[in-house]
DNA sequence: CGTGACTCGGAACAGCACTCCGTATTGCAA
DNA sequence: TTGCAATACGGAGTGCTGTTCCGAGTCACG
C-alpha cells in the first residue's frame, strides 16, 4: 500500500550485507527487465541475483518499488533534461516538444514500462505516481511556458498530456509496425493548432 | 494459435446442447465482461453460465474469440457506422472525427477492451487482428477520403490512428482524472492541421 | 569470541490459465 | 421405445505466477 518513494535511506546506518545485496538486486533487475520487460517473474530476478525472492520483497515492498528504484536516475535525468528557465527560451513550444519526445524515447526503450505505468495490477500504483510527482511538474512548466507565448491552447492538463503520451508508446514491441513517436508527434501539433 | 475467426458456424448440424451452451456462454461472458472487465478470470465467467471451463476452451479456444463473439454485433454497428460513399460527404473530415469519437467511446465503455487489444498477452493477438480485420478498412477509407479533400496530411496510415486512439483509451477506468475523449479529439486536430 | 538483533532462503499458500479423461448427453436407427 | 456410437461435459490435475512465514544464517558490537 505505502507508496514508499524513499523507503528509508539515511545510508549510513545499514548493515553491509543490506547495503550490498541491495546494489546486487537492482544489477540484477535491471539485467533482467532489460531481457523480459518490468514485468519479469519475481523469481527470475532472484534467480539473476543468487538471492531469495523474499529479499527482494523486504528491499522493495511492491514491483512499482523495484521499478522506480532501477530507473531513478533515468528519470531525474529526464526531468533535468527540461530547461529550468522558461523565460531565458524564447521557443517554449519546441522546448516542449523536444521534451516530450524524450519522455517518449525513454518509455519505449524500456521494454513494458509504458504498459505497466497505466496498468491497474496491484502493485504498479505507485510506479504511476512516482512518475506523476517527478514529471508532472516539469511537463507543466513548459505546458504554462508554451500557453504564455500563445503557441498552444491553454486548456490542455498536464496530467492528460502525460498519460496519454505515455499510452501512445504503448504496443511498440507487440506491434512492430505501430510508429509511436509519429502519433506523439500528431498530438503534439494538435496542441499547437488549437491555440490558433 | 487459429485466428478462428468464425469458429465454424454451418449453424444446421450442431447438437441442441452445444448450440444452448454456445449461448449461455455468451450471455454469461457479457455480464461478467461489464462487472469485472473482459480479463476477468475464466472461472467466473463458468461460474455465471453453470458450466464447466473446459467448455468454454472448447467452444472459444482464446480468451479473444470469446471477446470478439460477445462483441461482434457492436463491431459491426461500428464499421456500419461509418458512411459507405464518400464522395455524397462534402465534410470528409467531420465524418471521419465523428466515426473516430465512435470508435474511441465504443472501447472506453467496455472496461478493459482498450487495454486487451493492446496487450502482448497470449491469445489476445487475434483479438488485435479481429479489431483491425474488421475496422482499419473502414478507418482507411475516412482517412483517404479525408486526405483527397486536402483536410488532413497524407502520410498519417490508419493502422498508426487506429493504435493510436485505441491506446488513448487505456486507463480511463484506472484513472478517474485521465480525460481520454480530450486527447483523441487533440490527435485528431493535429491530422488536420499538418495538412496546412 | 559471544550474544542479540537483524536478514536470508526457500518452502508453503493462494489464484490463475489451460488440459485430460471418465461420465453423461444427444441423435439416429432398429 | 430402446440401444448404441459419437460427441460434449465437468471438475480434478498440472504448471506458473505473486506473496508470506519462520527456522537458519549473518553481521555488528562489546
Amino acid at each position: 500500500m505505502a507508496t514508499a518513494g524513499t523507503p528509508a535511506e539515511p545510508a549510513g546506518h545499514k548493515r553491509s550485507d543490506v547495503r550490498r545485496n541491495e546494489q546486487t538486486l537492482l544489477d540484477a533487475a535491471a539485467a533482467v527487465f532489460v531481457r523480459s520487460g518490468v514485468d519479469a517473474p519475481v523469481r527470475e530476478i532472484a534467480a539473476e541475483a543468487g538471492l531469495g525472492v523474499a529479499t527482494i520483497y523486504r528491499h522493495f515492498p511492491t514491483r512499482a518499488d523495484l521499478v522506480v528504484a532501477v530507473f531513478r536516475h533515468q528519470v531525474d535525468a529526464l526531468a533535468a533534461a527540461a530547461p529550468m528557465e522558461a523565460p531565458a527560451d524564447d521557443k517554449p513550444y519546441e522546448a516542449l516538444r523536444r521534451w516530450v519526445h524524450h519522455f517518449a524515447d525513454f518509455l519505449v526503450t524500456k521494454h513494458g514500462l509504458a504498459e505497466a505505468m497505466h496498468s491497474d495490477q496491484a502493485g504498479f500504483e505507485s510506479l504511476h505516481n512516482e512518475f506523476v510527482e517527478r514529471l508532472l511538474p516539469v511537463l507543466d512548466r513548459l505546458l504554462k511556458a508554451s500557453a504564455a507565448a500563445g503557441a498552444i491552447c491553454a486548456d490542455v492538463r498536464a496530467y492528460d498530456l502525460m498519460l496519454a503520451v505515455g499510452n501512445l508508446c504503448i504496443g511498440v514491441d507487440t506491434f512492430p509496425d505501430y510508429r509511436s513517436r509519429r502519433m506523439v508527434d500528431l498530438l503534439l501539433t494538435g496542441l499547437a493548432t488549437t491555440a490558433g
